[in-house]
DNA sequence: CACTTTGTCTGTCAGTGATGTACAAAGAGG
DNA sequence: CCTCTTTGTACATCACTGACAGACAAAGTG
């Protein structure tokens, strides 16, 4: 299910973070579903158990978990953000450099916007 | 033309080589062409001119550019990464994590939608 | 009432990102 | 040829932070 590179520069807590923000955008996860204990999960990816509760602050940080005390992480009610007006550049610029990351690394074009056309589909259907 | 945010957890040096890359790729830049000396474009974006040395050396290591001694740096001819295997991989699970944290921040589908359309388009017109 | 479970807190430690500074070598101008 | 400037590089420093270790308090469990 999650899968963390180590040799990434981008931080682990922010690997498990975004992972579990993905699932949880896509709705694979129900108002009060229980995440695993920081231990189970951190077990599972072989990592620290401060790493996953880090991981799990940010996203209760962001309003998508609550956490109890002794009660695990379970899944919250989210007010919706409110409608930035800074609009497309928060996004089209890491979109283009990921792009260019991916096509310097020698991936075709043809691949490329197959992806993007797939994923403009699933949001068209109130997906990912 | 490029802009660097220091409050971003991703590192200047990378933000240089991400924006330049793109740049790169996008054919925004002719064969010989000298980009600015580091110590240039390093009070362009208010950061240490070693900051800006360093991005120059991570894209002459991935061979967008010639680094010589005092004659500052000027785009290469590159040889095509090996067409990677891994596939799609690479590409979708960043994408999709770009998009859940979009989404997370408020930004509506249709904007998303469409900025995936338009990457879509101008890959397959041969630019970006 | 013990015993386990669970998230949190504090400390440590290595890695690294950004800078300050000095340097060597190539150019510019005479 | 000589001098001054330009330019990328090398080295040291310094603070920050990510990951881990270990202990703790409190809620659950029987």
């Amino acid at each position: 299910m999650l899968r963390i590179d180590l040799a990434s520069n981008v931080p682990v807590y922010e690997q498990i973070a975004n992972g579990l923000r993905a699932e949880l955008v896509a709705g694979h996860f129900a108002l009060g579903d229980k995440l695993p204990t920081v231990r189970a999960l951190a077990i599972d990816l072989g990592v620290h158990h401060n790493t996953v509760a880090e991981a799990y602050r940010a996203l209760a940080d962001e309003g998508w978990l609550e956490l109890k005390r002794h009660r695990g992480a379970t899944v919250r009610e989210r007010r919706s953000a409110p409608n930035r007006s800074e609009g497309p550049e928060k996004f089209a610029r890491p979109l283009r450099e990921l792009l260019a990351k991916a096509l310097a690394e020698g991936l075709s074009r043809k691949l490329l916007i197959r992806e993007l056309i797939n994923s403009a589909r699933r949001l068209k259907e109130g997906g990912l």
